[in-house]
DNA sequence: TGTATGCAAATAAGG
DNA sequence: TCCTTATTTGCATAC
């Protein structure tokens, strides 16, 4: 019996600030049961001529993504194909246009369990031609960034056992795949860390965050005190777990990275307030409390809703003062309704 | 007690 | 200025 399998390759150049895309479509016979993914640990970082394929077993093929993390940012009609055509790959949904790859690592992602139970009902041969080794593939090594091509989808995947260096978790329960889509279509950008950079980063500060006896929440309130921002210990979990986006990991980079430099140097307590660049860039700009809409009341939202989905700003000032909550809280719950 | 994660509120960005 | 959509972020809670 031959499995049908459907090869996509997108050639992404780039040249005098331009850039051109290729993409074509071969079609190969496989034994079937041959396991039909690939992938690689790295792309050049400054490569300025990229090949991806998918669905892959081409000996000569440089690099294989998942259709999931190919779709929408290249070519969304071709990956969602290949996705109903192997199941295997099929992730990419929703989303299509700024969280290109689908997942969305704060909503669904396959458990821990689900990945296992998945690479139980897949036998991957140990020596196929094309199929990167363990060690050929960089994992094992530092690569986050393969393990975040699993994680954009491939649930099956012979590598799904990995499990993440800096955090424990296993692969895939929880990585947001637009990272590392981000460093395949950065490439070139000298001002953005790669995500090598920002893996290693991330890495370094959590060592020795724990090294100097903080916890997350610690680090969360200190930038509040440098910078007059509170983060989160959820945001600082996610930074060190690199399931933030690529945008964002690099915009708390800066603020994590002084922080960092000041609490290895400070010899008592944690480091104080400063009046660099980079105070006064975050300075100020205070996030609103996060409302928690008691349930009822969401009840009550929930029916207004149904009786009018788009209400005028009267409206909205009525249904706030009749449930008692702020303005500005009924309209973007409806916004985000 | 510290960390991880689901859900969704708040904010940013673009039209 | 308003609206829509995408993204960032935190509360609540599980682990």
């Amino acid at each position: 019996m031959w499995t049908k399998v459907y090869q996509l390759h997108i050639i992404i150049m780039k040249q005098d600030h331009r850039r051109s895309e290729h993409l074509s479509i071969i079609i190969r016979y496989f034994p079937t049961g041959t396991p039909i993914l690939s992938m690689s640990s790295a792309l050049p970082q400054h490569s300025p001529t990229s090949s991806h394929s998918t669905a892959t077993g081409d000996q000569g093929s440089p690099t294989g993504y998942s259709a999931a993390f190919l779709s929408a940012k290249t070519e969304p009609t071709v990956a969602h194909s290949l996705s109903s055509l192997y199941p295997q790959v099929a992730t990419s949904s929703g989303h299509s246009s700024l969280a290109p790859f689908g997942l969305d690592a704060t909503r669904s992602h396959p458990t821990a369990s689900s990945l296992n139970a998945a690479q139980s009902q897949v036998t991957w041969p140990s020596s196929t031609p094309g199929w990167p080794s363990s060690a050929a593939s960089g994992i094992g090594g530092d690569s986050w960034y393969a393990s975040q091509m699993s994680a954009a989808g491939v649930a099956a995947h012979p590598y799904s056992h990995y499990t993440n260096p800096y955090t424990g978790s296993a692969l895939g329960a929880g990585l947001h795949d637009s990272f590392a889509a981000q460093n395949l279509f950065s490439l070139g950008d000298d001002q953005q860390p790669s995500t090598d950079d920002l893996e290693r980063f991330a890495r370094d500060f959590k060592q020795k965050r724990i090294k100097l006896g903080y916890t997350q929440a610690d680090v969360g309130l200190a930038l509040g005190t440098l910078y007059g921002n509170v983060f989160s210990q959820t945001t600082i979990c996610r930074f060190e777990a690199l399931q933030l986006s690529f945008k964002n990991m690099c915009k708390l980079k800066p603020l994590l990275s002084r922080w960092l430099d000041e609490a290895d140097s400070a010899t008592g307590g944690m480091p104080t307030i400063g009046g660099d660049k980079l105070n006064q860039q975050f300075q100020g700009r205070k996030r609103k409390k996060r409302t928690s809409i008691e349930l009822s009341t969401k009840n009550a939202l929930e029916m207004e809703f149904i009786k009018q989905p788009k209400p005028s700003a009267a409206e909205i000032t009525n249904t706030a003062e009749s449930l008692q909550l702020e303005k500005e809280v009924v309209r973007v719950w409806f916004c985000n309704r």
